[in-house]
DNA sequence: TAGATTGTTAATCGATTAACAATC
DNA sequence: TAGATTGTTAATCGATTAACAATC
């Protein structure tokens, strides 16, 4: 149970762009890229106090990393530190901004101007680091002309024009589920080639265009399985008897239950019950028939 | 971090195992765990569409995975499908659902009811699945009365008692990030074990207690990591003939850098003045000094 | 039965970590 | 110099994938 689960990749995403691309960009893993975000948060707040030079224990602690693969992931960036003094603050937040290309302007649109869409334009962390929200679309003519964040909605019907003047290669969908597909294809079409994912649907995108989901609702469901393990009185699934019994006990098992038809339904009260082919029991099935006392 | 709720699945059969597992919860991994919840929604689809079979393949690309994957993954829960025919698509849902820990209800707490706080209240996803808002919290005292989703928004110093009655588990804070970790504790002290994180800042948090954090900022970074190599025109950082030159040529042209002390200003116009002890060049610098043509 | 598809194996790949030589 | 700390190595661990025997 480690604590803080800094998600390696809270992320969540199971980099659908990773495959084609030349496996890894620039030799740098892909771990170690989701980490560098983490670090340049981390050396901006010392920048901020004006400490100028950090240990990679110190930093590590900061981000809530471990100090070794803090070290190893800079040695993907180059040899930036300083052996028996530390990092450079201002140094290394330059050379990691530099890596993850914040050092240019990446305009951005917001596609689906709803209540996420609003929080989105809102947040003051898009503007900070070399994002700048270019526009914000909208579908809807009723949303269309009012404004977030100081900024008008305009109509999807813009978004050609303005992906293509305003060089936009990033774009962000916060449409509902129904509508994320469609909005991708045209952004895709547009020119965008990244892309951030709010909408509970699984994208399909051609080669080359990079996409990222945030998803609330499998976040929640992740906690919720680690939740239920920690109630003490775990479901027994997978766990019985019978994954630890050797094989052809497990055959048998399976196979007796197989003719008993029904006994997984009477077990699991709530069960949908089985009608189809694989209807046959899972590992916490009541075994007590075939399992030694 | 035991905590005070009620036995969540009381009525499963009781588990020989439990006292001797080992700390990854029913020897699931992570990364699969992490899946699930994408299964479960092409599953959920498909059980709409009254769909009664589904194979590996099939369902593999409706998750968006790839069909081997997938196939281990289920036998981590078990034996589920059948040979030559596929997968019962509401049996699956259900065992999902059950190892997921969905088919009981999950009351959650919403902390920062700004505009993401807003956004959540009122996101479907919520309710869908066993997830229901048990209170929305805030501090500021102009918030604190009006209602967003239909709730009223109550004052923080309700939490403990919220928690406690309520037997809140899972907390979602949205606040900004100098009020996270004071939010945090505070949650943790009353009792909540799960915690998800949208403030961007690293939380500290006792052992039995997990966090996840979804974070916008570092998800545009990463794709803006990735953008900047589709352009073409990439920086030449960490991909310069250094790279690849055997460690007694890196180390000299290390030592040429530290001695000419101002080499790599000159090339990265906006890097910051190196003053610190850490002024190393990067392996970005120029080097035509100490490479061979 | 013949065809289809699962569940599992084993090879491979990528990520993490402790330890320590290099070196400031 | 002596102490501190990096950068790298190597061992280990975990995740992915193709292939195929088992079996419906």
């Amino acid at each position: 149970m480690a604590i803080g689960r800094p998600s390696p990749s809270s992320s969540q995403t199971p980099d659908p762009g990773a495959a084609r691309r030349p496996s890894r960009a620039r030799g740098i893993p892909e771990a170690t890229v989701a980490r560098l975000p983490l670090y340049l948060r981390a050396l901006t707040a010392l920048s901020e106090r004006s400490v100028p030079t950090v240990s990679s224990e110190e930093l590590a602690a900061a981000a809530g990393v471990n100090s070794a693969k803090l070290r190893k992931d800079f040695s993907y960036l180059g040899s930036y530190g300083t052996r028996g003094v530390g990092y450079d603050v201002e140094y290394l937040v330059y050379q990691i901004s530099r890596e993850l290309g914040l050092t240019q302007d990446w305009p951005v649109v917001i596609v689906g101007i709803g209540n996420l869409g609003h929080a989105l334009a809102n947040y003051g962390g898009f503007a900070s680091r070399g994002f700048r929200v270019a526009a914000l679309l909208d579908a809807d003519p009723n949303v269309v002309g009012s404004t977030a964040a100081g900024l008008p909605v305009r109509h999807m019907d813009e978004l050609e024009e303005i992906v293509a003047t305003q060089h936009v290669s990033i774009g962000v969908i916060t449409t509902p589920p129904g509508a994320a597909q469609q909005v991708c294809d045209r952004l895709v079409e547009a020119g965008v080639t990244s892309i951030l994912n709010f909408a509970p649907t699984v994208l399909t995108v051609p080669d080359g265009v990079d996409v990222r989901k945030v998803d609330l609702s499998i976040e929640l469901q992740i906690l919720a399985f680690h939740e239920q393990r920690k109630a003490g009185d775990e479901p027994s699934a997978g766990d019985s008897v019978l994954d630890r019994a050797p094989g052809p006990v497990r055959a048998a098992a399976a196979k007796l239950r197989r003719a008993a038809g029904g006994g997984k339904a009477e077990q699991a009260k709530t069960a949908p019950a089985k009608t189809a082919p694989a209807a046959k029991g899972g590992p916490d099935d009541d075994l007590s028939a075939v399992m030694p006392a």
